[in-house]
RNA sequence: GGCGACGUAGCCAAGUGGUAAGGCAAGGGUCUGCAAAACCCCGAUCGCCGGUUCAAAUCCGGCCGUCGCCUCCA
């Protein structure tokens, strides 16, 4: 089977071939470090996330590169503000971020570039595309000639003759035409700078990425990705400047993430409608946020909210149902059959949905599919090891998406085990003399501990609460 | 104003030509001392209007609505 991904460039879904076989090259943007990441943040992160996974499961090698912006007019400001050095305030934020990601199942990009360690490669670019006449200095800045770039506009779609329409562009800070953009600016005092050929300055926003998408992944890369808000000016930007500066096609394939909408609106800063990454965090499970983001197509906009997390929540503890041990001893029979066609067809189907675009929602139906067949097949007396090869495929193709379906049981409550077991045939004692309400009692202070107990034909049994 | 995306049951959400996956919620049932869990049953003709076609949620046109970008933004 052949995997599609939709290209902004073309507006159209694409197979997907690599510059290098086997190989995958993938550059996904990320976060300025001012402040406290979002659920957006996270929305981004774990789209691609899944994205790697996936390439991974189809058989290639990912090389993944995500930056950290460290240098920037917001952090500057926030750094004045605290009082804090710069460089010490990104540092920290960049360590929060990484902590996030790690509890978030994320998986370590290869490489996490920083614009201030790539400077001097920065400087040899602008310098570059300066001699080619690309770019041009005015009092210490360098701005990046776009009517030298006549294909600037294909990403976004966007005519440069469109800017001068719109009511918001201000000032042209004696540039030559207003949509050149800055590659380096020239310093102001209490900014951090660096020494170039055009004085102490520092890079404009665009520079970083192509410089260091450049520097770590090769003039070429296979995907590039990041949020929609990206695609102008960022990402239509970068484009002009590498292919300015390679001359050659920058990257194969464009992928966008859909915005996470809270209340209606974009979740942002400027709206004031955010939720940090911890403290969801605080309150949620990591997988209840993986398993939003997954529900829906990662290129639309995803509505989140109460409902929302409380919808997925559920449906996280469903996927999970699958995994209990089955009770009975059936070897065969139609509902060992029915099992066995049920992953047949959550296999294939799984992985058709996910060569189309990355269609996780579509995946994830069939994975609650397989969910409804092995839950069947238990209620119908299927032995746990048969029950055993469906919740491995369980375990395998939700692990592709990145779900931990494991609970979260630590050493602790392991050691509990034995306690509660010795409780329950306490309980039971209670049960067959009919000592109801001292049984359910018992049962009540274990749910208040957070332990389930679930009574059955064949026995009680219980499991720690989700 | 320009560019782009979207509009499917109470909510979330797949499906891009042959009469609508899945999750959550609601209702009915099986099981059970009760409860919980699980299982079974139950719901939409796809924003509106027109067109193409034997056939459209799915293609084309128009309209309405929502959202994003055009300034920092995942």
């Amino acid at each position: 089977m052949t995997l599609r991904i939709y290209n902004t460039l073309s507006r159209e879904k694409e197979p997907f071939s690599t510059l290098q076989p086997g190989v995958v090259h993938m550059y996904v943007c990320g976060p300025t470090v001012y402040d406290k990441a979002h659920v957006g943040h996270a929305m981004s992160a774990l789209v691609f996330d899944m994205v790697r996974r996936y390439l991974t499961f189809k058989g290639y090698r990912v090389i993944h590169a995500m930056n950290f912006t460290d240098v920037d007019d917001k952090i500057i400001n926030r750094s004045h503000e605290l009082s804090e050095d710069p460089f010490a305030l990104a540092e920290r934020y960049i360590n929060e971020f990484l902590q996030l990601m790690q509890e978030l199942g994320v998986l370590p990009a290869t490489y996490y570039p920083r614009v201030s360690e790539v400077i001097p490669q920065i400087i040899a670019m602008v310098k570059g595309l300066q001699e080619e006449g690309f770019a041009y200095e005015v009092e210490g800045s360098v701005y990046f000639r776009v009517r030298r770039f006549p294909a600037y506009g294909k990403l976004s779609g966007r005519k440069m003759e469109d800017a001068l329409s719109g009511t918001r562009i201000t000032s042209s800070e004696g540039k030559e035409d207003i949509n050149d953009f800055a590659l380096w600016k020239a310093a102001k005092p209490g900014e951090p700078s660096w020494a170039s050929p055009w004085g102490k300055g520092r890079p404009g926003w665009h520079i970083e990425c192509s410089a260091m998408c450049y520097y770590y992944l090769g003039e070429q890369i296979d995907i590039h990705g990041g949020g929609n808000d990206l695609i102008f000016p960022h990402h239509e930007n970068e484009i002009a400047q590498t292919e300015a500066f390679t001359g050659k096609l920058f990257a194969r394939y464009w992928m966008h993430n859909g915005m996470l909408q809270l209340r209606g609106e974009k979740m942002s800063k400027s709206v004031g409608n955010l939720i940090t990454i911890d403290a969801f965090l605080a309150e949620h499970e990591a997988d209840v946020l993986r398993m939003i983001v997954l529900s829906s197509h990662y290129r639309k906009p995803l509505a989140f909210g109460e409902q929302v997390i409380a919808d997925n929540e559920r449906a996280l503890a469903r996927l999970r149902s699958a995994l209990r041990p089955g009770r009975g001893q059936v070897q065969s029979g139609t509902a060992v059959n029915a099992l066995h066609a049920q992953m047949d067809a959550t296999r294939a189907g799984f992985e058709a949905a996910m060569d189309d675009d990355f269609n996780s929602a579509g995946a994830l139906g069939n994975l609650f599919n397989l969910v409804k067949a092995i839950n069947a097949a238990r209620d119908a007396g299927v032995s746990s090891e048969i029950l055993g090869t469906g919740q491995d495929m369980l375990r395998s193709l939700a692990g592709v998406l990145g779900l931990r379906l494991a609970t979260s049981a630590n050493d602790h409550e392991a050691d509990a085990g034995p306690f509660i077991d010795l409780l329950l045939s306490l309980r039971q004692l209670l049960r067959g003399q009919k000592q109801y309400a001292l049984a359910d009692q018992l049962r009540d202070d274990l749910t208040r501990l957070g332990v389930v107990v679930e009574d059955s034909a064949a026995g009680s049994s219980w499991r720690w609460a989700a």
